[in-house]
DNA sequence: AGCACGCCGACT
DNA sequence: GTCGGCGTGCTC
């Protein structure tokens, strides 16, 4: 009889021993009986006959994680403090299927004209194991990934494409599609199941060349792996907010030295940690050499006479604007005039935000709903009042300065799918719509040829965040958001903020912003310190508090770390839930490892490299 | 993570 | 009496 450990799938328990009468494979997926349900297991290693009773396999399936996959998922469980299981679970495995060994000559494509200066670059790029492709919007670098991956294409390799955000770039997988059509394939969660299906299929049998998604697109059943690009990797969408809570531009990074491929991290706006860790090349100014008038309004955030001025002065002439606002709804907050109640959602210590067109309250972070109130719950005032401008609320402002104009909201409570996004940019393309009014959202890739004017909103509150990135987080907002104007023709870009000196000193030159970003990090923060961050959160708050506790106890014994603080989060309660952390702080990641993983107990949630501090 | 087991309050 | 709430603890 055989006997081995086997990792269970998604589950966060350790490996369980198994028999099994015939010999398996290490890597193979198999399925197990644990209590009473069947679950999915992988086969780690073989061992001895242990001194309890064991299970039989109950099957052997014909999908296996390759070598490579089980060493990748190994770091992530170290690395990220995770179950073997929990990291496996983000992988796709392998079948026993035939590679199709389509024809590797090499396929002819559209020549793409790369200027002097972007051929210097992927020069560059080739050169270098790791390096960053620091490029001003406009200034082509996805013509550098092409002509790249043409060169990885003609080894008959394939090629790993991340993006942000699931199908937020339509433009971008048109281009890729145009230029490399079949060969390209995307893969993200939204795909319906039997899409998904032939995009597997395709990635399996080697017909995808180049595989293009959000971050889960790096642990694809990929074989012959030659290149792998992280486009936009400032983007916080590359780290994952649930177990385990992995950065797949640091996991690239690990990936490319593991399956010994060139890693290519590309961005205008990059992130301090690459710009310091990693050769870069720059490339600046675009290709339509446009130029850009910022303007600033030293006033709190609102639809300002000088705003509506300009906008406008846009709509007169017959061209069209942006404006981006980093808040959803009418308005965030709802308070009582008289006695100052604030309306809070009943499971999340979070203001409630104001959506006029369902009459509702709701918490951005359970959805709990509840009806507008009339008058306060409190005292029976009549006098409630909203604050922080929302993308709805300006939209309707707008609709009501502009009668004739078309004003179109675009975050996520409109963009709902893929197809709304598509007829949205259409529409505006189309120039049947002149005004777009978005959050994040706006800044996610695509092109508006058209737009002369970029207002900008509540960078304030972004500046303002209790964030050691926040700094960056608000100035590559900003620049992304006034990319995206004036790709044509000179633009004016409106910013509204008391903190004009701190944007217009970086504006033209974000490497300088970079370079003293540093001194402020120096001894501090990432990437000179490492942060781990440690959560604890209970329907019962005595039970997290404890928890938290036992845990800081134990970790006062490890030299090496240091605990920046702990107590309550700052968003106390979440769906319920009360909330507690432990900040640490150390120069090496490996101390921070060690001793967490020694001191963590069952409630502790780590969260390594985090990038959120709510 | 699931799922059973077990211990209390509410209802035919 | 039993149905079902969820708190606790185990799963090869």
């Amino acid at each position: 009889m055989n006997y081995y450990k086997i990792s269970l799938l998604n589950s966060p328990i350790g490996s369980y021993t198994y028999h099994f009468d015939k010999n398996i494979d290490i890597g193979c997926k198999v399925s197990v009986k644990l209590q009473n349900r069947e679950t999915f297991g992988v086969i780690i290693e073989s061992c001895e006959k242990p001194d309890f009773e064991t299970s039989e396999v109950l099957e052997v399936l014909d999908e296996y994680y390759s070598s490579n996959q089980l060493e990748l998922a190994k770091f992530i469980s170290s690395y990220y403090i995770c179950s073997l299981g929990d990291a496996l679970g983000i992988m796709v495995a392998f079948e026993d299927d035939e590679i199709k060994n389509i024809s590797s000559d090499t396929k002819s494509y559209e020549n793409i004209e790369l200027s002097q200066k972007q051929e210097a670059a992927l020069e560059f790029l080739k050169k270098h194991t790791v390096s960053l492709l620091f490029g001003d919007t406009g200034s082509g670098k996805t013509e550098i990934y092409m002509k790249y991956f043409e060169d990885i294409l003609s080894q008959n390799k394939r090629c790993i494409f991340l993006m942000p955000e699931i199908s937020l770039t339509p433009q971008m997988d048109e281009r890729l599609k145009k230029h490399f059509g079949d060969e390209v394939v995307m893969y993200h969660s939204k795909l319906t199941p039997k899409n998904k299906k032939i995009a597997l299929e395709k990635i399996r049998n080697g017909e995808a060349k180049i595989i293009a998604g959000p971050r889960s697109a790096l642990f694809l059943p990929i074989k012959d792996l030659g290149l792998i690009v992280v486009d936009e990797e400032h983007d916080d969408s590359y780290k994952s907010s649930s177990r385990p809570r992995y950065n797949a531009r640091d996991i690239s990074i690990y990936m490319g030295q593991l399956y010994n491929v060139p890693v290519v991290l590309g961005s205008a706006t990059p992130s301090l940690t690459s710009y310091v860790k990693f050769p870069h090349v720059r490339l600046k100014g675009g290709h339509f050499s446009s130029e850009r008038e910022f303007i600033y309004e030293r006033s709190a955030e609102s639809l300002s006479p000088m705003i509506l001025n300009e906008l406008k002065s846009i709509l007169d002439a017959k061209k069209q604007a942006i404006v981006f606002i980093p808040t959803r709804a009418n308005f965030k907050y709802l308070v009582c005039n008289d006695c100052g109640h604030s309306y809070e959602c009943a499971f999340c210590s979070i203001g409630l935000s104001v959506h006029n067109k369902s009459n509702a309250l709701k918490c951005h972070y359970c959805n709990y709903t509840q009806a507008i109130p009339q008058k306060c719950s409190e005292c029976g005032s009549t006098t409630l009042v909203s604050s922080r401008l929302g993308t709805a609320e300006a939209v309707k402002s707008l609709n009501e300065e502009f009668t004739d104009a078309n004003i179109e909201q675009f975050d996520r409570d409109v963009i709902t799918s893929n197809t709304k996004l598509k007829k949205a940019l259409k529409r505006f393309r189309d120039k049947e719509s002149d005004i777009l009014v978005g959050t994040q959202m706006l800044s996610k890739g695509h092109d508006y040829h058209g737009v002369t004017l970029a207002v900008v909103l509540g960078m304030d509150n972004l500046l303002n965040m209790p964030d050691y990135r926040s700094r960056e987080k608000a100035l590559s907002s900003l620049l992304q958001i006034a990319g995206r104007s004036g790709r044509k023709e000179v633009a004016k870009v409106l910013v509204q903020s008391f903190n004009e000196e701190f944007f217009k000193n970086y504006l033209d030159s974000y490497e300088s912003f970079l370079d003293e970003e540093k001194i402020y990090r120096e001894g501090l923060y990432p990437p000179y310190k490492k942060l781990s961050r440690l959560l604890f959160s209970h329907k019962n708050g005595a039970k997290a508090r404890e928890s938290m506790e036992e845990v800081l106890d134990s970790l006062r014994d490890y030299n090496g770390i240091e605990i920046v603080g702990f107590g309550k989060c700052a968003i106390e309660k979440i769906a319920n839930k009360y909330r507690f952390e432990i900040l640490l702080r150390s120069d090496k990641s490996t101390d921070l490892i060690k001793a967490i993983s020694r001191c963590k107990n069952d409630l502790c949630e780590v969260d390594m490299d985090p990038i959120e501090f709510g």
